[in-house]
DNA sequence: TGGTTGACCAACT
DNA sequence: AAGTTGGCCAACC
């Protein structure tokens, strides 16, 4: 891609994107967003940055643990998060 | 520029 | 089974 004519993307961009990408009813871990972001260790780093995200058109409620945990949620918690996975018929 | 932080993970106790 | 420690990576101050 040429980045020529675009901006220079950050990592946090790129999780964004992926993100973004997962359908509804579909869940996708930590580990997995890093490596489609394109650093399969950065999962740490995924955490955090959707920790600071805030838009609601980033679906970052069906980013879960790699051992199936819920995992955390900046809208309410855990609590609310798995509400709204069971709401979209994920679980 | 360097050190701290964090929605994680794996291993150890 | 549950709690602690270390490790990894990108963003923020």
């Amino acid at each position: 891609m040429d980045q020529k004519t675009s901006n220079k993307i950050s990592f946090t961009d790129r999780v964004y994107a992926v993100v973004k990408h997962i359908q509804k009813g579909q869940t996708r871990t930590y580990k997995e967003v890093a490596e489609q972001a394109g650093s399969p260790r950065a999962y740490r780093a995924v955490g955090s940055i959707l920790s600071k995200n805030f838009d609601p058109h980033i679906p970052c409620h069906r980013v879960i643990k790699g051992n199936g945990a819920i995992g955390n949620y900046n809208r309410g918690g855990k609590k609310a998060k798995e509400r709204i996975l069971k709401q979209e018929g994920a679980l």
